[in-house]
DNA sequence: AATCGTTCCTGATAGC
DNA sequence: TGCTATCAGGAACGAT
């Protein structure tokens, strides 16, 4: 089986709070774009500058010069990637210039020069932001920024759980608050809907479910006062952990440097079907909610 | 209106 | 050993 782990909350802001310092790319001007797969033209983005770079749910946000802004969603297997360039006979075709594809910064894969880049774009001071993606579902647009902010996709999102104003007040107004109406749905499914919380996936909604003892089918109109508190406080917990360790790369997620996050020692559930549970020692279960499997233990975490 | 199924894509794995 | 079929998964979109 493949072992996917896709970007979610902790991971994009890993990348985030990354490009944002170590990177140094704030300031810089696009020069160029290459791509073997995305459409993305060198006409619309040449000489637009990089002025701030943001997290919103799983998208990462590279507002520019313009009025334009740069929205990157990772999807899958999808990670950005920051290197250095330089010109070479062959071109900038990274694939093209072999050796002189190399990561800004030492990283322990080294993973910066390899075979899932889809798209480099090249910056004024030498440095590459580039795409490493798998699966090539990744989503790479240029909007104008006004245009971003009130589309409908971007707009719907629910609110961002690491923020100060995601009290549990709000957060059980949101849970179960009337429109739009998730009451009758399953607690793992309510979790990774982005419209109503922003930023957690398959990973991390079974994560916080072991923290909160919640078996991830339970109906969030069925949890009483005491599992909403416990919910709450994981999904805190769970996400602000996560970030402070960089996120979880058991998979193909990278920081731009290509090191690794570190989350997985507390990985408790994800993917450890048929192993002992930290807490309790029972095994491991997993099961399908919708498309998606969910693991849980069958000990803690009762229906 | 809400929910369910399909689609995008390809590396890794299971089964023969 | 080598081939093929199956699976993983976020979110847009089409169908019911």
């Amino acid at each position: 089986m493949l072992k996917n782990n896709m970007p979610e909350l902790p991971e994009v802001q890993t990348t985030v709070n990354y490009l944002n310092s170590r990177a140094h790319i704030l300031g810089a001007r696009f020069v160029d774009v290459w791509s073997d797969w995305y459409k993305i033209s060198k006409k619309g983005i040449e000489g637009k500058k990089i002025l701030k770079i943001w997290r919103r749910a799983k998208n990462v946000i590279f507002d520019l010069s313009d009025e334009y802004s740069l929205l990157v969603h990772q999807k899958m297997t999808g990670h950005l990637l920051v290197g250095i360039w330089k010109m070479s006979r062959q071109g900038r075709d990274p694939a093209a210039a072999g050796e002189t594809w190399k990561p800004a910064e030492e990283g322990p894969l080294n993973d910066p020069y390899n075979k899932f880049i889809h798209l480099v774009f090249f910056l004024d001071n030498g440095k590459m932001l580039a795409l490493s993606d798998a699966r090539k579902f990744a989503k790479v647009e240029l909007w104008e920024k006004e245009e971003l902010l009130k589309s409908s996709d971007f707009n719907n999102l629910g609110p961002e759980p690491l923020d100060k104003s995601f009290t549990f007040e709000k957060f059980k107004e949101t849970l179960l608050g009337s429109p739009p109406s998730p009451r009758l749905r399953r607690v793992k499914q309510v979790l990774m809907d982005q419209n109503v919380i922003a930023g957690i996936g398959n990973i991390y909604s079974s994560e916080i479910l072991w923290k909160a003892k919640i078996h991830p089918e339970k109906n969030v109109a069925n949890l009483g006062q005491n599992e909403l508190k416990l919910l709450y406080q994981a999904i805190k917990k769970v996400l602000e952990l996560a970030v402070k360790l960089g996120g979880e790369s058991f998979s193909d997620y990278r920081k731009p440097d290509g090191s690794k996050g570190n989350f997985d020692t507390e990985r408790n559930v994800y993917r450890r079907e048929g192993q002992k549970c930290h807490r309790c020692g029972a095994k491991i279960k997993r099961l399908k909610l919708g498309q998606r499997s969910a693991f849980f233990c069958p000990h803690c975490q009762k229906p």
